[in-house]
DNA sequence: CGACACTTTGAAGACGATCAACGCCGGTGG
DNA sequence: CCACCGGCGTTGATCGTCTTCAAAGTGTCG
């Protein structure tokens, strides 16, 4: 079966953002689309690190054993996300995680080589890698920061903002994009935690329903969740992007 | 009185690493020396981020208060160490932290925007930001896979572990670079559970007395702490960026 | 010597992990 | 159609670890 994803959809990934059509469309077209079923392993921890990913649908788990049997999921990817930011820059990398397809999943891949030459020719690429990684940085920070000092219930809150903000949700209303389980296994605690945490914090104005969430009364979230979590916007940043490529690297013109 | 550093101590910087002497010298030469007492402020979480600074002696505290008043040290910097990293990719950025001198501070100020410039223009300066900045993504994704799965004993003795290959000391006894005070604040644990640990790797092999570390018994180490603290080498990175400098893009030449 | 910062030790409490049981749902097979 | 099963999620009870509060010990420096 020939894998298939409408052209503007990836028009719409932030990694594609400022890019001039012509560009645009070579590099994607360059990619080979694959698909993977459920379940399906796209590479092993320390395999070498040979294409760089673009996931288009689905849902990809990052994740990594531990000596003593733990599974520790990493990261948590859907359309629009990547796989390769970090390794693209240090090519005698070995993959650090073992991903997996956690539903059907399709996704653009890149020799990563060529696509490490491609970001070195085109600058608004090399940036919007650069962008994606130090952004993840900022929230890999926050997080250890959380696990620190929030409560379970008060770190499951701000994943949730993060999530909404990130990916552009309806802060009044969207779908969880996986299941608890991994939800779960992302935020480093139990199954059993994570549910406790979900009755906790619809006192403070998020519902969950199913896989349905809603920040009902904001308000209420004020001192239970972080102010750092909220300011996360993919949108704006694209805009930001698109006003450093047309003013020659200088950001939110005046 | 006007801070001095000796040259050879600037050229064993990573972020000079792999540099032409006449290229090094003047980037070197471009920057402000700067001293800073005990306590005294670099920079407020929420300031624009105007400066990259490089750490040429002393000890730098990344820290950022939580609305309950709580704490929390992000990153300890040290000799060779960079701030800035991440801003100067994200030009309309401000700190995300506030950054304190803990103990008398010399630093190597350049200006970001001119900075970034030069990063432009010179590839081995940029790699060697990127190679340090997906380092540290590396090293926040480990901690937190630690914060969720160790236990406080052996997140202390990791971290020595780290601490040892990152800045090349010797592991049968070096001498730790800040108080057990701040590495307690920077794992996210309390001084007196950070205390508790350490009795408790003595018997893994870990000896602490003071402020001196040694690793005298590798092998009670084994199943205790996690296998990839132990691969961090910044020689080794020296190296492969050099090679990576000479050879046109390639690593680890055949 | 005394003041002060830093560190260690002790005892009580809070929180999350763990083990166990149950409810819910979609699929499969008789 | 119903019985059975397995994956998923919830709820309850117990236990271990870390935090918290409190006190005492160690070191340096005036």
């Amino acid at each position: 079966m020939i894998a298939t994803v409408a052209p503007d959809v990836l028009k719409s990934f932030p990694l594609f953002a400022g890019m001039a059509e012509q560009e645009r469309s070579d590099l994607i077209g360059a990619g080979r689309l694959r698909r993977y079923k459920a379940g399906q392993h796209l590479f092993l921890y320390g395999d070498p690190a040979q294409l760089f990913y673009v996931i288009c649908d689905g849902t990809v788990q990052l994740s990594r054993e531990t000596p003593d049997g733990h599974e520790m999921t990493a990261e948590l990817l859907i359309k629009g996300d990547t796989i390769g930011k970090v390794t693209i820059f240090r090519p005698d990398a070995t993959h650090e995680f073992t991903a997996i397809a956690v539903k059907e999943t399709t996704t653009l891949e890149f020799p990563m080589g060529w696509f490490q030459e491609m970001a070195k020719n085109h600058g608004i690429l090399a940036l919007n890698l650069l962008e994606a990684l130090s952004r993840h940085l900022q929230i890999a920070t926050i997080e250890a920061e959380h696990k620190a000092t929030m409560t379970a219930a008060q770190q499951v809150a701000c994943f949730f903002e993060r999530l909404c903000a990130l990916y552009g949700f309806n802060p009044h209303g969207f779908e969880l994009p996986y299941s608890k389980t991994l939800i779960a296994s992302r935020l480093g605690m139990e199954l059993e935690t994570f549910s406790r945490a979900l009755a906790k914090i619809r006192d403070h104005g998020i519902v969950i329903h199913g896989t349905h969430v809603s920040f009902d009364n904001e308000r209420k979230m004020d001192s239970f969740v972080c102010a750092n979590c909220s300011i996360f916007d993919r949108c704006r940043e694209h805009e930001w992007l698109s006003c450093r490529l047309h003013e020659g690297g200088r950001a939110h013109a005046t």
